[in-house]
DNA sequence: CATGAATGAGGGTTCATTCAT
DNA sequence: CATGAATGAACCCTCATTCAT
């Protein structure tokens, strides 16, 4: 409900509805609203950061670079749109979260992003990544647009797979056609 | 305050103090408080869409394709980052406002998604753009990865032609490095 | 207005977009919403009152004591049913007005009431109506009856003097039928 | 209370005082002001309506018509000036109700009416009252009398049951005196 | 483990009223 | 003679939270 209405507009009697108890009852499970809204937003974070990690770790141990980082993305849209209960409310509400509750939360944002600098930092590392790119600005931007795809993404759009598949092929190979060189 | 505290949370008497005035003379000028919201949000999409118009209709008339397309990066990022008020406190409140007001929020978003739509049409139409890119792709993450510059973008980060420019450069020459070829 | 939908819900904006000013241009014809609403009481007695008085006072010197009566009647129920406006918020809203105010008005209700004790008591003096009724409670039958009107009477029922005809003729001969006797 | 200050001024937390409970507490057990006067509406006309008919009802078989309509009187009386709380509470606030209230409540209405109907139709039928009487004038006339009542009847005045037999030995037997004939 | 009953805090909103212009 | 701007008071209502049961 977090993730369709919001942390302010949801209301507890919402949510006991929805597990069919009545509000109070939601006390014996936790303490506030708020560590509720907490939970939910650490959950959401991990679902993806678990996504990402367990699928660049499964790869083959020779796999290139480019196929890494493919991985990933594709690992983090799986997680973010077909899993997404979580995931999208963590975005909505994130920003509209109490001070304190988005401190904490900070970090483990922080620990995903990480993540990724260290997979596009090999990657320039071992020459896939031209050495020219501000791997820190593209990671940023492509985070930027990874998560925003929850905006757009709708049922009758096409398979995770080759989105992410032709993301990947216009960062690495560009969009320019010939007239550009 | 929309931006920093999301609507819910802002109460009119908090704007009323901000304008100097009691909460209820704010109904002098708004109708309600979600009236306030829908403009808010008008105004923050028509300050990015009319920059990116205006820069765009200024370049010079023979300008490249990807010319073209980084000042529009570049309008985007002023507009969002730069003068920010209303234009973060669109992206923050989108999700969560009555669904009557995104319904007819909606059309200005399209409008301004047809902007790029075209942009890049006509790049690709021109060999700019690599005929095997999908274009429709390209823009909901192009705009993705602007959008989202403002859950992360701070005064310290460098200059925004600067990330103007490295993005475009990313985008249509690729990250792709030598060992890749 | 007052008639319509009665003194608390009535608004001051209301009553300026009747009279085609704002709300506060009513401040110099009237000092309140309350001494508005004392005169438009004031107004609606008197309607009944001037109009049941000057139709006994116009009536040919020796008529009948129950011709009087009914030409009481008559007037009482035209004016409120015709003229209704001040006479309907009259009885709608005296009930609700404030305490004072309703202090005051009472005098006139008393003034008019001192009409009817009048005409009532004379009638019987004068024999016609018989020494067994209590024309006190008469007098109170007979007003309700005459004020409730207001409640039920449509453009569609009959003509006034015929219900007046009718009550007079129910009053004076009975409604007794002939196996009763 | 909205019996005596009606609807518009009597506040919920002046309700909630006299409950001994604080104003939301109302919301426990009454989902809105409205409905709260809806149901008192209802109660209202239902004390006189089942007053009236048990007393009716409970008459021996062979009970004249006159007696039928006077018991008739003395209960609907009783019920509206003894137990007043919600009928009197009907009869102030049913003019000011919110319309949607107003459309449900009239079937209510409707219903005593016909009870009344009933009555007095039967009584014509049985010629005890006469053939030349308007019964559908009688009745709303009859009926404004009674309901009337509640604007004058104090602790001081005649015992219910003298008044009911007076008004029915006028309406009967008619307040015309020997001249007359 | 859950509820019914209640509350305190506060929110959006309305409205009579004021007052300078 | 009228208005625009503003306000204070108050209202209905919502909701997270408490607590005895």
């Amino acid at each position: 409900m977090f993730r369709r209405k919001g942390y302010d507009t949801t209301t507890l009697k919402d949510i006991g509805a929805l597990a069919k108890i009545r509000a109070p009852a939601i006390y014996y499970y936790f303490s506030s609203k708020e560590q509720l809204l907490e939970e939910i937003l650490n959950i959401g974070i991990a679902r993806i950061h678990d996504a990402v990690q367990e699928a660049v770790d499964n790869l083959a141990a020779g796999s290139s670079h480019r196929v890494r980082v493919e991985t990933a993305i594709r690992a983090h849209l799986t997680a973010l749109l077909q899993h997404s209960d979580y995931t999208a409310a963590n975005i909505i509400n994130y920003n509209l979260a109490p001070r304190a509750i988005r401190a904490r939360h900070l970090a483990r944002r922080e620990s995903y992003a990480d993540c990724w600098r260290d997979l596009l930092q090999r990657a320039q590392d071992a020459g896939e990544i031209g050495p020219s790119v501000d791997v820190n600005l593209l990671r940023l931007f492509l985070l930027g647009a990874l998560f925003w795809t929850h905006e757009w993404y709708g049922k009758d759009q096409e398979p995770i797979e080759v989105m992410a598949e032709k993301l990947s092929a216009m960062l690495f190979g560009g969009i320019g056609g010939r007239l550009q060189e």
